[in-house]
RNA sequence: GCCCAUGUAGUCCAACUGGUAGUAGACAGAGGACUUAAAAUCCUUACAGUGCCGGUUCGAAUCCGGCCAUGGGCACCA
C-alpha cells in the first residue's frame, strides 16, 4: 500500500536526525533543572556508572529506563531533575596504572570523556550542569568535610578488622583479587591478618534501618527482604563458660538457648585470644590457625570450605550441668561475628552436626520430633524438649525464655538482641580513593584535618608498583604538622571505600557548586514533597546493589540528618531494580577475555558449533552467561549498534525486549524488529503529512467520527493513550511499546485512510506517546507534521474515556471450570443477564442437560462458571 | 554453604495479579506479491508450550509445599 507520497519520502536516517535534535535540545536547554516553586518537582535518578571506559548494554538499559520516566514526567508538567555523574574512584584505575603505567586520574578522566561521548549519542535527557566526578577534589573535598562531621558525631572510629594480606606484594587484597586462596598478581597464598581500620557506626542505626523499611512501600519487596535478612535481628542469650586452664571466661552468643543441654563442645575462631593462647605451646595449633587463615575473609569461601577443627587442651564448664565440653579451634567460626566463639549443638545445627560427625563428638538430642533421628541428620525445627532437666516437656519458645531467665537470675548470662550487621569498615590501603582527612600526632593522637585546610588532595607524583600502599610509600606527602600542637605529624594514608562516594552523590547533584557540602535550600526543594514521601522520587539501578550500596546510602542519609544537614530519613522514596543483562564470556587458551564482537561461531567437524576468534581464528572457551562486567569483557560497547541502527532503535529495542525487572540474556536477534517499526512509523507519518491536512484546533474527541471504521480507530487511539499511561506508571515499558506497535498496525491499515482526520490524530498521538522511548525520530516527525514546538516541550496527550470505552465484551462460559462457550455480549450486561445468557449458550447445552445446577460464579466482564452436582 | 529472585511456543515476551493460555507485540521459519535480479517493503501462514512432583480451589502460568535449573548478593569489584 505504498502511496506515491510515501515513496517520495526521505529515507529514515538516524545518523542525520539524531545529532540534529540533540543539538536542538541542548540549544534550548530543555533539560536544565533549577528549583521552581510554581511546579511540582520530580527527581529521577539512575545509579551512576563506574567509568570503565566502555558503556555496555546494562548501562543502556538502566539509563533508558530512567530517561523514559524523565521525559514522561516533563510532559506531565513536572519540574524534572535528571542528573548524571561518575563513580570515579576504585580498584580498576589502580590496576590499569600498574599494568599500563598510566596515572589513575588520566585513565579515569579519559574514560569518563569517552563514556560521556557515547552517552550523548543516546539522547538521554540529562542536565549535565549537575555532573559530579567523585575522584575530583570538588567532590571528595566536601565529602571529607561530611566525614569530619560524622566523626564529631561519634559515628567514625578506629578499630581492627581482618583483611586478605598478600605477603609478597605487601598489600591488602579485595576478595575478587583472591583466586583459589592466592593473590591474583603475586600468586602468593593469602593470609588473613588483623589490621587497624577505620569504621563507621552503621550498627547504631540497625534498629532504624530495619523499622524504616516499612516506610518504603514503593521499594521492591525482595530488596526489603534482603536488607532485613542482612540486618539480621535476632534475640538470644549471651553467656560465659568458665574455662579450665584459662583465667578468663569464654563468651558465646546463641539464638538457641533452648538447646543448651544439647551442647557437647565449643568452637572458637582461629583469631580468638584463647586460640592464640593454645598456639603458644602447640605447634600443631599454630599450623592449624595459619591454615585456616588461608581461607581469607570471604564468607562464601569459608562456608563452602570443609569444616575443620583442632582440639585445644581447654575445656568449658557447662553452666547448668557442670559437664566438661572440649574447646575446638574451628575454621568456620569468624572472629568478626558475635563473640568469635560458639556453643555447638550438633543434634540441632547443620554445621555443628557435620563437625561432630567428623570428629566423633557426642550428639545429644534435646528437641524431639516424630520421625527424626538426630544421629543421622540434625533437626532444626520445632518440637518438645527432652534430656533437659529444667525445661523438659516445654516447647522451643518457652524453653528459650526459661533459660534466659535462669541465666540472668544466676548472673552467668543475659538475654540480648543481636544483629548480623557489622560496622562498616571504610578504610582502604590504596591510592585511588578519597583521602581520610586525619592526622596522626605522637602527642595529640588522631586529629581531624581542620575544615579550612580541606580538601586533602591526592599527590600526583606516585609510583604504581603493585607493592604496598602508594600513599604510604610516597616520600613527602604524608609528612605534615599537627593542627593542634604544631609538632611534626603524619597524615592518614588510608583512603575511603568507594561506597562512601556513592552514599551521598544524589545530594551533591542538587548543588554541585556549593561551597558548603550541601545547599540546604536546594536539597530541601528537590528532596522533599509538600504532600507525600521525601527522597528521590524514583531511583533506578541494578539488583546487584540491593543490599550494600542501598543500605549504606540509607545509613548515610540518617547520619547526615543527625549531623543537621538533612530533614528527612530516607534517600529514595521509590526504587526500581532492573534485572541484570547477562552474557557469555569468551576466553582464549591463555585466559584472556575476548569481547563478543570478536567472536565467530563456526561449525566444527562433528556438526556442533564452536566459538573462534574472528581475527586470529583461535578456538575460544565459552563460559556461562553472567553479569556483564569489566573484568570479563562479556559486553560489547554499543557503538557499533548505534552506528547501524541509531539510538532510537536501541532504546526501543531494550525497552521492548523484556520487562525491566527481569534478567536478560543479551541477544541482538530482535533488534531488526524495532528498527522496522520505526521505519514504518516514518513512512506512515510522511504519508499522513500529505494526505491529512492539519486542522490545528480540532481535537479528535470533539470530532466524533460518524463512520464505523473511524469510530473504531478513535477508540483504539484512546485505548492506547490509556494503556501507555498505565504502563509507564507501572514501568511496563515492554507492553507500552507493544501497545504503540498495535496502534501503528491499525493506523497503517488501508481502511484508516478513509478517516484522514482520525488518522492524523492517531499519528500525532502515537508520536507523543513514543517520544519518551524514541525521542529523536518523534521530534523529527512531529516537525514534519507542521508543529513548531518541540515534542519535549509539548504536554502529554489526554485520553477520553468515552471514546475509549468498548461496547461489547466476550463472555466466557465454563461448566465445572471447563471452557464450553464464548458469547459476545453488551459491555454493560448485568449479572443476572450474563448467567441467563450462559445457561442458554448453545455450545454449553450438552454439558448441562440432565444436570442439576449447583451454583453460578460470575466474574464481571469476563466469565460465568456453572457448576453442577 | 546461606539469603533473594526467575522458569510460558524454535527465541524474546503477553495474559488486566486466581478467571478465555497467544487476532498482545516481536524475532526466527515457510509460502506469496513487487523486482531483470538482489536488498528493502508488503501480504498470508504452520508448529507447538506454563521446568518437575504434590496440594488448595468451582477454576492455578498465577497461591502453598518439595525438588531441579538459571541469575544476583554474601561485607575490600562496583
Amino acid at each position: 500500500m505504498n502511496t506515491p507520497a510515501a515513496l517520495q519520502a526521505p529515507k529514515y536516517t538516524p545518523t542525520q536526525i539524531e545529532p540534529k535534535w540533540q543539538a536542538a535540545w541542548q540549544k534550548a536547554q530543555a533539560f536544565k533543572a533549577e528549583p521552581d516553586p510554581t511546579k511540582p518537582k520530580y527527581y529521577v535518578l539512575e545509579m551512576l556508572p563506574y567509568p570503565s571506559g566502555v558503556l555496555h548494554i546494562g548501562h543502556v538499559r538502566n539509563y533508558t529506563l530512567g530517561d523514559v520516566l524523565a521525559r514522561y514526567k516533563r510532559a506531565k508538567g513536572f519540574n524534572v531533575m535528571h542528573p548524571m555523574g561518575w563513580d570515579a574512584f576504585g580498584l580498576p584505575a589502580e590496576n590499569a596504572a600498574i599494568k599500563n603505567k598510566t596515572h589513575p586520574e588520566k585513565w579515569t578522566l579519559a574514560n569518563t570523556a569517552e563514556m560521556k561521548r557515547v552517552m550523548n549519542l543516546f539522547g538521554w535527557s540529562y542536565d549535565w550542569s549537575k555532573e559530579i566526578t567523585s575522584c575530583l577534589p570538588n567532590y571528595y573535598g566536601p565529602q571529607q568535610n561530611l566525614f569530619i562531621s560524622l566523626y564529631e558525631k561519634g559515628l567514625v572510629y578506629r578499630g581492627e578488622a581482618l583483611v586478605n594480606w598478600d605477603p609478597v606484594d605487601q598489600t591488602v587484597l579485595a576478595n575478587e583479587q583472591v583466586v583459589d586462596g592466592k593473590g591474583w598478581r603475586s600468586g602468593a597464598a593469602v593470609e588473613r591478618r588483623k589490621m587497624p581500620q577505620w569504621f563507621m557506626k552503621i550498627t547504631n542505626y540497625a534498629e532504624e534501618l530495619l523499622a524504616d523499611l516499612d516506610k518504603l512501600p514503593n521499594w521492591p519487596a525482595r530488596v526489603k527482604t534482603m536488607q532485613e535478612n542482612w540486618l539480621g535481628k535476632s534475640r538470644g542469650l549471651q553467656f560465659s563458660f568458665k574455662v579450665e586452664g584459662w583465667d578468663k571466661t569464654l563468651e558465646v552468643f546463641t539464638t538457641r538457648p533452648d538447646t543448651l543441654y544439647g551442647a557437647t563442645f565449643c568452637a572458637i575462631a582461629p583469631e580468638h585470644p584463647l586460640a592464640l593462647q593454645a598456639a603458644q605451646n602447640d605447634p600443631q595449633a599454630r599450623l592449624f590457625i595459619e591454615d585456616a587463615g588461608k581461607l581469607g575473609t570471604a564468607q562464601e569461601i569459608i562456608d563452602k570450605a570443609e569444616k575443620k577443627g583442632h582440639k585445644t587442651p581447654y575445656t568449658a564448664i557447662h553452666p547448668l550441668t557442670g559437664a566438661k565440653l572440649p574447646i575446638y579451634i574451628a575454621n568456620f567460626v569468624l572472629m568478626t561475628y558475635g563473640t568469635g566463639a560458639i556453643m555447638s549443638v550438633p543434634a540441632h545445627d547443620d554445621r555443628d552436626h557435620a563437625f561432630a560427625t567428623k570428629y566423633k563428638l557426642p550428639i545429644v538430642e534435646v528437641i524431639h520430633a516424630e520421625g527424626q533421628n538426630v544421629q543421622q541428620a540434625p533437626y532444626v525445627g520445632e518440637g518438645t524438649l527432652i534430656n533437659s532437666p529444667l525445661i523438659n516437656g516445654m516447647g522451643v519458645e518457652d524453653a528459650k525464655a526459661t533459660i534466659i531467665a535462669k541465666a540472668e537470675a544466676e548472673g552467668w548470662g543475659k538475654g540480648l538482641t543481636q544483629w548480623r550487621l557489622r560496622d562498616w569498615g571504610i578504610g582502604r590501603q590504596r591510592y585511588w580513593g578519597a583521602p581520610i582527612p586525619f592526622i596522626h600526632c605522637q602527642t595529640c593522637g588522631v586529629v581531624p584535618v581542620p575544615r579550612e585546610s580541606l580538601p586533602v588532595t591526592l599527590p600526583q607524583d606516585v609510583q604504581f608498583t603493585g607493592s604496598g600502599n602508594p600513599l604510604a610509600n610516597h616520600p613527602t606527602w604524608k609528612h605534615t604538622t599537627c593542627p593542634k600542637c604544631s609538632q611534626k605529624a603524619v597524615r592518614e594514608t588510608d583512603t575511603m571505600d568507594t561506597f562512601t562516594d556513592s552514599s551521598w552523590y544524589f545530594l551533591r547533584y542538587l548543588c554541585p557548586e556549593a561551597t558548603e557540602p550541601l545547599d540546604k535550600q536546594k536539597v530541601q526543594y528537590w528532596m522533599t514533597n509538600p504532600q507525600g514521601q521525601a527522597g528521590v522520587d524514583q531511583y533506578i539501578g541494578g539488583i546487584e546493589h540491593a543490599v550494600l550500596h542501598l543500605l549504606y546510602a540509607r545509613f548515610f542519609t540518617k547520619a547526615l540528618r543527625d549531623c543537621g544537614y538533612l530533614t528527612f530519613d530516607e534517600p529514595f522514596a521509590a526504587l526500581l531494580c532492573q534485572g541484570m543483562v547477562i552474557g557469555n564470556s569468551y576466553q582464549t587458551a591463555a585466559g584472556e577475555y575476548i569481547y563478543p564482537s570478536q567472536v565467530e561461531w563456526k561449525e566444527a567437524k562433528n556438526g556442533e558449533k564452536a566459538a573462534y576468534h574472528k581475527t586470529t581464528g583461535e578456538p575460544l572457551k565459552v563460559l556461562p552467561a553472567e553479569k556483564i562486567s569489566k573484568s570479563k569483557n562479556n559486553g560489547d560497547s554499543p557503538d557499533d549498534l548505534l552506528a547501524r541502527y541509531g539510538a532510537d532503535t536501541l532504546r526501543l529495542f531494550i525497552l521492548f525486549t523484556a520487562p525491566p525487572e527481569r534478567d536478560l540474556e543479551w541477544s541482538e536477534a530482535a533488534i531488526e524488529g524495532a528498527h522496522r517499526f520505526l521505519n514504518r512509523l516514518w513512512n506512515l507519518t510522511h504519508k499522513v503529512a500529505t494526505l491529512c491536512p492539519r486542522e490545528a484546533d480540532k481535537s479528535l474527541a470533539r470530532q466524533s467520527p460518524q463512520d464505523d471504521g473511524g469510530r473504531l480507530l478513535a477508540r483504539k487511539i484512546h485505548q492506547t493513550i490509556r494503556k501507555v499511561n498505565e504502563d509507564i506508571e507501572k514501568f511496563q515499558y515492554n507492553t507500552m511499546v507493544a501497545a504503540c506497535m498495535e496502534l501503528l498496525n491499525d493506523l497503517t491499515k488501508p481502511t484508516a485512510e478513509q478517516s484522514p482526520q482520525t488518522l492524523r490524530e492517531g499519528t500525532e498521538a502515537l508520536l507523543r506517546l513514543l517520544n519518551p522511548a524514541a525521542p529523536h525520530i518523534t521530534e523529527e516527525l512531529w516537525q514534519q507534521l507542521g508543529h513548531t514546538t518541540m515534542l519535549c516541550q509539548t504536554a502529554w496527550p489526554e485520553y477520553n474515556p468515552e471514546v475509549a470505552k468498548a461496547d461489547e465484551i466476550t463472555l466466557v462460559v465454563q461448566v465445572n471450570g471447563k471452557l464450553r462457550a464464548r458469547l459476545t455480549v453488551p459491555a454493560e450486561i448485568t449479572e443476572a443477564q450474563a448467567i441467563q445468557a450462559a445457561k442458554l449458550a448453545p455450545e454449553a447445552q450438552s454439558w448441562l442437560t440432565n444436570q442439576t445446577l449447583q451454583k453460578a460464579i460470575y466474574v464481571p466482564g469476563r466469565l460465568v462458571n456453572l457448576t453442577t452436582t
